[in-house]
DNA sequence: ATGCCAAGTTTAACTTGA
C-alpha cells in the first residue's frame, strides 16, 4: 500500500495535479492538508473519476484537512481527544476548534491527515496554541498505543516544525526570533518519538526539504525547510520499504508550495509471520 | 521597515502563511 502526505495550499486551485500525481504515482492513500474548503466545496469529481473516496474536515476558507483512498475508509475521526480550540483575541479553554486533524482507517492502518498551527511568532498566543496542540496530540498517541502496542498508526502532515538544522535552508528563519526552530517546538515534536514513533522517511531520504516560500526565489535557489513528515509506530515503521519526497511538485504550473511526501509499505504480516510474538504449534 | 508570492473572501484591501 503506498500512502503520501501533502500540504496541498487550496485543493480547488490544485486538484488537476493532485489527481494527476496520484494516478501516476500509484498512490493508495493520501492525507492532505490545508484543502481550504467547506465540504460543500470540495472537487469530489476529479478523485472519484480516479477511483478515490475522500473524506474531510473543512469549515472554512482556513486550513482543512482530508484523506483521499482507493481502498475502503473505515472509522473516520475528526479531531483529536482534547485538541485544544482557537480564537484571535480571545483566550481560555473553550475556543473553537478549527479543522487541523482527521483520522481513518484503511486496511487495518490508523492514519491521521494533520495540519499542525504555524505559531505565527514567539510571542503570539497562536505558538503557545501550538504548543498546547502538539502536546495533547502527542499525550493522545501514547495512550493509543498503550491501548494497542501493535497497532500500526501513523500521523501524517504538515507539522510546521524543522526537527534539525540540517532542515532549515530558509535564510529568513532566525534562531531566538522565528518560528519553527525554537526548541520549545523541537522538544514539542521529540514528545512523539518518546511516544513510540519514528520519522519513517528521513532513515531512507535523509536530504531535502519539503517546503520552498513562493517569495524569494526560495525554490530555484533550493532554500526550503523540511516539515513534512510521516511519523510511525513501530508496526508501521517495520512495514516501510520504501519512501520519496517529490520535489518535481514545486516546479510547473501553479505548485502547491509544499510537495508531496510518499512511503510504500508492505503487506500486513500473517500471524505465522510475526516474530515479535511466540509462534504456538499443535 | 517593506515587499517579495499566493491563497481565501470582504473583489480591494484585508488575513493567513513558514
Amino acid at each position: 500500500m503506498r500512502v503520501a502526505t501533502w500540504n496541498v495550499n487550496s485543493i480547488r486551485t490544485r486538484v488537476g495535479r493532485v489527481v494527476d500525481w496520484l494516478v501516476r504515482e500509484d498512490v493508495d492513500v493520501l492525507a492532505m492538508q490545508e484543502i481550504k474548503c467547506k465540504p460543500e466545496q470540495f472537487p469530489y469529481g476529479p478523485f472519484e473519476d480516479a477511483g478515490y473516496e475522500v473524506v474531510l474536515h473543512g469549515l472554512n476558507q482556513w486550513n482543512g484537512v482530508a484523506i483521499a483512498s482507493r481502498l475502503p475508509i473505515e472509522d473516520v475521526q475528526i479531531g483529536f481527544p482534547d485538541m485544544p480550540g482557537f480564537l484571535k483575541g480571545h483566550e481560555g479553554p473553550d475556543l473553537p476548534k478549527e479543522a487541523r486533524a482527521i483520522g481513518a482507517t484503511v486496511d487495518g492502518v490508523r492514519l491521521w491527515s494533520l495540519y499542525v498551527p504555524n505559531g505565527r511568532a514567539l510571542d503570539d498566543p497562536h505558538y503557545h496554541y501550538k504548543l498546547d496542540w502538539l502536546a495533547t496530540l502527542a499525550q493522545d498517541t501514547r495512550r493509543w498505543l498503550a491501548e494497542n502496542p501493535h497497532l500500526p498508526l501513523a500521523l501524517m502532515g504538515d507539522w510546521n516544525v524543522a526537527p534539525l538544522d540540517s532542515d532549515v535552508g530558509d535564510p529568513s528563519l532566525i534562531p531566538g526570533v522565528s518560528t519553527h526552530i525554537s526548541p520549545p517546538e523541537r522538544t514539542a515534536f521529540a514528545a512523539f518519538e518518546a511516544a513510540g514513533l519514528t520519522d519513517v522517511v528521513r532513515p531512507l531520504v535523509p536530504e531535502g526539504y519539503t517546503y520552498w516560500d513562493y517569495k524569494q526565489l526560495r525554490f530555484p535557489r533550493n532554500e526550503g525547510l523540511r516539515i513534512d513528515f510521516i511519523m510511525g509506530s513501530e508496526a508501521f515503521a517495520d512495514r516501510v520499504a520504501g519512501a520519496s519526497i517529490h520535489r518535481n511538485e514545486r516546479k510547473g504550473d501553479a505548485p502547491s508550495d509544499h510537495v508531496p511526501v510518499l512511503v510504500d509499505l508492505t503487506d500486513a504480516p500473517s500471524d505465522d509471520e510475526d516474530e515479535d510474538r511466540p509462534m504456538i504449534f499443535g
